[in-house]
DNA sequence: GCCATGACGTTCC
DNA sequence: GGGAACGCCATGG
C-alpha cells in the first residue's frame, strides 16, 4: 500500500472522538494538499475490519458526501451522533464547533479571506489593463 | 500511456 | 449564500 494511504489512515486515527475533519484537511495533513478526492478513494478502499474512524471524515460543507440515502451515510450519522456531534437543521455539521484541527480551520478561513483579497486585486489589475 | 471516474475543494457568477 | 465550472490527485480500464 502506498505511503500516503497509510498517512491518511494515521491522520484519520488521530481525529479525536466527537470531532470531525474534512477531506481537504486530511489530505493536507497527509502531505498532499489538493488530494481530497484521493482521501475519499483511500477511505472507500478500507477493509471492513479496520480501526480507522472513517465516519469522522466529511466534506468541506460539513455534510456526508456519498448518497444521503445510502445505509453507510445513515451509519455515519448514527456514529457521529453517538459521539456527541450535533447536526444542524440542514443536515450539516458545524465545522467551527466540531471541526478538527481548529488551527487548520482557522487557516482555511484565513486563506478564504486572502483569496477574496487576491480576487479583488486581480479584478483591479484587469480593469487597469 | 491516454481517458474516464470518484466518500472533494476552491473560485467565480 | 447557493449553484456552476474548473482543478486537483490517484486508480482502473
Amino acid at each position: 500500500m502506498n505511503p500516503f494511504y497509510h498517512r491518511i489512515y494515521r491522520v484519520v486515527r488521530h481525529i479525536p472522538k466527537g470531532r470531525v475533519a474534512t477531506y481537504g484537511i486530511i489530505a493536507r495533513l497527509a502531505g498532499r494538499p489538493g488530494a481530497a478526492r484521493t482521501v475519499g478513494w483511500a477511505l472507500s478502499a478500507l477493509p471492513e475490519d479496520n480501526d480507522v474512524p472513517w465516519w469522522r471524515v466529511i466534506n468541506a460543507a460539513g455534510r456526508i458526501s456519498f448518497s444521503g440515502q445510502d445505509h453507510s451515510a445513515v451509519l455515519q450519522r448514527a456514529l457521529l451522533l453517538r459521539e456527541g456531534v450535533r447536526f444542524a437543521p440542514g443536515g450539516a455539521v458545524s465545522l467551527s464547533t466540531f471541526g478538527w484541527p481548529a488551527e487548520a480551520y482557522d487557516s482555511a478561513v484565513a486563506s478564504h479571506k486572502r483569496a477574496a483579497s487576491t480576487r479583488r486585486s486581480r479584478r483591479l489589475k484587469g480593469l487597469r489593463t
